[in-house]
DNA sequence: AACTAATGTGTAG
DNA sequence: TACACCTTAGTTA
């Protein structure tokens, strides 16, 4: 689930596996060859997250940088030999580190990790991330709230299911634009993405849910494992809060999840 | 077993 | 707007 949770976790994970190590690094599948060559054997510095964007420090300003994109995986675990298409394998004689279907892998230095930081906006889930920066250019601006929280120049991280999830937490019309929005609203938007995100890094999943509505979920969905969220995928089931159906419009290419009960607006949609 | 959609983003037409 | 990435969960047969 590559929102910016996942990548965090990632880093975390990798740092667990791998600080203090001189990894062997490989292309199985053969298109990261040339830069598979220049990590091998170079000692491990640290991995960081700056929303769905990982950064790999090694010696002598060597950089990984990773994309997960839509469909790529990156999994942590005992030394297998690799299965599909391995972009990259990091492995120790313990572990390895197999990279599938990113959209981004490639060797960088660290001034071009600076710039790629440069324009990436705020990151609720980083303890220097300034929230005024993305108000600066919201309030200005009259794309649409749901446009704006998916806008990575804006704030980074967020992806669809935290977009359609935030949005209803704080019972705001995914259609208002950000001129329109409000400083409260936008604080309430950051503080709660802040409070949420970090139980994405520590379980690996979304869960959104308010205790008061847990019940109305597990009688709906008995036995169910994943995410238990408001909006996201709910289309046409009954909103947990007010009980008319979740509503889904393509905006931007993406599906937008919302409740016009719950989420009301001015315009017809 | 086969098929589809998906948490994302860059590029080409 | 379409495609590429090429995995995986979920659905349909």
């Amino acid at each position: 689930m590559p929102e910016g949770h996942t990548l965090h976790r990632l880093a975390r994970t990798l740092n667990r596996a791998f600080t203090g190590t001189s990894p062997q690094a490989s292309s199985p599948q053969g298109r990261f060859t040339e830069g598979a060559a220049e990590l091998d054997g170079a000692a491990y510095g640290e991995a960081y997250a700056h929303g769905k964007h990982l950064f790999v420090a090694f010696a002598d300003d060597r950089w990984l940088h990773v994309h997960l994109g839509l469909i790529g995986k990156l999994t942590v675990g005992t030394v297998r030999p690799p299965y599909g298409a391995v972009r990259l394998r990091l492995a120790t004689d313990e572990t390895a580190g197999d990279l599938r279907g990113p959209i981004v892998c490639a060797l960088r230095t660290g001034d071009e990790i600076a710039a790629q930081i440069a324009q990436l906006g705020p990151d609720p889930l980083r303890a220097d991330a300034d929230p005024d920066l993305a108000w600066a250019r919201i309030h200005r601006s009259r794309r649409s709230i749901a446009a704006l929280l998916m806008d990575q120049e804006i704030l980074s991280g967020v992806g669809n299911v935290y977009r359609a999830e935030a949005l209803f937490r704080a019972r705001v019309d995914p259609f208002r634009p950000g001129t329109d929005l409000g400083r409260d609203t936008w604080d309430a938007l950051w503080t709660d993405l802040v409070e949420l995100m970090p139980l994405g890094v520590s379980t690996g999943r979304i869960d959104t849910l308010e205790p008061e509505d847990l019940e109305a979920h597990q009688s709906a969905n008995p036995g169910r494992r994943r995410g238990r969220v408001y909006a996201y995928r709910r289309t046409g089931r009954p909103c947990y809060v007010c009980g008319s159906p979740i509503r889904t419009q393509v905006v931007d290419g993406r599906n937008l999840f919302w409740c016009a009960e719950c989420q009301p607006g001015r315009r017809a949609h």
